[in-house]
DNA sequence: CTCCCGATAT
DNA sequence: ATATCAGGAG
């Protein structure tokens, strides 16, 4: 009947059952600060995780925190980031984003949305990813896996990330909104793959709009 | 809306 | 060959 009351419902169910899947969910950024996971996630954007941690402990070694990678040469980051692809947009966003937070916030990482999509190359996504990991959650980070299952589950019908945060933040509760972005995650590399879902193995199936329009009867 | 862009699986 | 990967800026 009521589409809200339904689906607050549906995705408490879905939320128990991942959370039995996969225990102890977090990041796969290697990251031992909120400056390296700020720069591990901008560097995430249309890449694997995987590739991301390829360059990150080279980057890192050299510029371990915000006043070296501020006086880093840019063609020096270009080579190490290269084959995280968009090298050119990234390097220059990561070493401009670390002289604004020298210049803005003593060289830490600030705690606050309003804060955080004032760096260069931050938006919404990368920001809730660092508030979700390291401070409190200010909202749900929608990712390329998100944008897909939500729709393919039937929750959301649109691509528009923020649209899809906002009903996400309406249905889901307040304990799962780090963590529900872990399970999509998870779930959309091993299970609901973006070229073929794996219907017949996925633990949700009898939740799922697309499974029970498409693969049933 | 387009552009940025390499690595990988299919 | 083509779709996809923890997106963001103009």
């Amino acid at each position: 009947m009521n589409k809200i009351e339904d689906d607050k419902k549906r995705i408490a169910k879905i939320m128990e059952i991942l959370e039995k899947e996969y225990p102890n969910v977090k990041s796969d950024l290697i990251n031992t600060s909120p400056f390296q996971l700020l720069i591990a996630t901008i560097l995430s954007a249309q890449c694997t995780d995987k590739r991301v941690n390829m360059v990150t402990p080279k980057l890192f070694s050299e510029y371990p925190t915000a006043k070296e990678l501020a006086n880093a040469e840019n063609e020096d980051v270009e080579e190490i980031i290269f084959s995280t692809g968009f090298y050119k947009n990234k390097a220059k966003n990561i070493i401009s984003c670390s002289n604004y937070l020298l210049e803005n916030h003593s060289g830490e990482v600030p705690s606050t949305m309003e804060e955080l999509v004032k760096l260069p190359g931050v938006g919404r996504k990368t920001a809730n990813c660092v508030l979700g990991n390291y401070f409190e959650p200010e909202g749900i980070v929608v990712d390329t896996h998100v944008i897909r299952i939500t729709n393919l589950l039937g929750f959301v019908k649109t691509r528009n990330a923020e649209a899809i945060e906002r009903y996400l933040m309406k249905i889901i509760d307040k304990k799962y909104w780090v963590n529900s972005t872990h399970y999509f995650i998870r779930l959309g590399r091993a299970v609901c793959i973006a070229r073929r879902p794996k219907c017949s193995e996925c633990k949700i199936k009898q939740y799922c709009n697309n499974y029970k329009e498409n693969m049933k009867l």
